[in-house]
RNA sequence: UGCGUCUGCCGAGGAAGGCGCAUCCAGGCUUGGCAGCGAGGGUCCUUUGCAGAGGAAAGUCCGGGCUCCAGAGGACAGGGUGGUGGGUAGCACCCACCGGCCGCGAGGCUAGGGAAAGUGCCACAGAGAACAGACCGCCGAAGGCCUCCGUCCCCGCCAAGGUCGGUGGCCAGGCAAGGGUGAAACGGUGAGGUAAGAGCUCACCAGCAGGCUGGGUGACCAGCCUGGCUCGGCAAACCCCACCCGGAGCAAGGCCAAGCAGGGAGGAGGUGAAAGCCGUGAGGCUUUCCGCGGGCUGGUCCGGCCCGACGGACUCCCGGGUAGGCCGCUACCGCGCCUCGGCGCAAGGAGGAGUCGGGCAACCGGCUCCCCAGAGAAAUGGCCAUCCCCCGGUCUUGCCUGCCCCGGGGACAGAACCCGGCUUAUCGGCUCACUCGUUUU
RNA sequence: CGCGGGGUGGAGCAGCCAGGUAGCUCGCGAGGCUCAUAACCUCGAGGUCGCGGGUUCAAAUCCCGCCCCCGCAA
């Protein structure tokens, strides 16, 4: 039952893990979406929400904040596990649910792929961590 | 039938299904590691049943509740409101009425007290702008000068001079009716009057002030009499008058857990009174009161409170820790029962629905029923499939209507302590009353 | 969520409280000076005073309502 379900395990909820996402600097963007990405050890990957009230009013930015909910729920098979997201929409463009879908995706692994090459470099240089 | 004015109201696409979110309750698991505690939190599974955005939730423009500021008291300052009467917990809101302005009209707008308490301002233009003024203009009677004519005096006649009368010009001077300026120029019409004129006088009208009568709770309205003839506008300028207002705000405020480290600077004294104790004594000490001084009270003062010599009330500066949770928070509370955690009853509110009564209305009162989001990186959205509603197109045809099919659309907008208003944004529909015009009968 | 401050030529600001003329510096354009450029001198253009109402004879200014920008904190 559990496939499609959006608990509170699957979100970014406290300042600190923000923050530590932040703090890697490690990110992907097209000219839909901007992610940021970090490795947890959970399992599973997490969400969480930056909409500027640049972006326009509250109904506009609820309307982003579920859009991107909705394609991490329906598809989080599809994702790299162990991976803290962050995701801030680009402003002027209109919400859609399958451009959501595909960018969040394609952003994604980019940030597991850069994760990748950073744990590889720092096995061969193991003193400049 | 066209152009308009206006009253009241409804919905916020609907129905049902799936994935998912999410509130309450019960149980299990877990809390970076180790041992213990667990304010609380997180998560999972199962079950149960019930809720789950708005008319503006918005802007934060007013008014409250609630909380803290020392118990919030008086005066001043400051701020707000501004026709009258009513409604209300209260308001800058609502209703009714009055006055003014606009509109042919139905109607609309209206911060609408006081300018004969005081101060100030009224640019430019214009002659003159506040108890004003004389540019053009009108007059120039009485007064002065000049020109010409007539008359009379002097005289034989003329001239000159003088007297009286007249024509014309200039001046002193008079006037404010007309022109022109301006947003605004000390009333309008007519007659008398005069050198020309003028409320200078009179009649009527308009306006002002005072008084009386009648109507209305009142703002005010109607009528009559008297007066002086005139006395501008701006108080959303200061101000005066009447009424109202203490300040901050749920990031208020209270509590729990965890954690830390403090340091520096400034900072106020009388020997006045009483009592007690010590001392042979000069005197010393303690307490209380008085006086003085310092400080706090988030504008000031009074009032109130705190402190006053090796210890300090209070103020300022530097540095350190926390950035988690609970209550407030939405039905607690009260009463009863009991296994102390719940259950039942009842209550609650400027609450909603219905109904009856009062009132022109806003609104009020009685009765019955209902219990209505409580999240906390922030929930109702999104997606999938079906039907109905709205708009456009197409198909047989010149037009209309309906069906099928295709395409598109359903606005403004998201609770964050809670109410009452205002303002602003915005889709669709229903409806009451009425004006002006056109056509027909 | 609450509370403050501001919007004036291309840029940064004055003027607003006590209403009648929108001003200053830099920049821009033309001319002069110079062999030339800069500097300097002279002249000039350029402003719906954020938007809409109201008060007033008259509003950047006073009052009301909107829009936008910036800041503060438990």
């Amino acid at each position: 039952m559990g496939e499609f379900s959006f608990g509170r395990k699957y979100r970014l909820q406290h300042r600190k893990e923000f923050d530590r996402v932040f703090a890697s600097r490690v990110r992907a963007g097209d000219d839909v979406l901007l992610v940021y990405g970090a490795p947890n050890l959970l399992g599973h990957p997490r969400l969480g929400l930056t909409v500027s009230r640049k972006l326009g009013k509250a109904t506009f930015r609820n309307r982003w904040k579920r859009l991107i909910r909705e394609a991490f729920r329906l598809n989080r098979r599809q994702l790299p596990q162990e991976l803290d997201l962050v995701v801030i929409p680009r402003a002027g463009v209109q919400p859609q649910l399958d451009r959501v879908t595909q960018s969040l995706i394609q952003l994604a692994w980019q940030v597991r792929r850069k994760w990748d090459r950073r744990q590889r470099t720092e096995e061969k240089h193991p003193g400049s961590g």
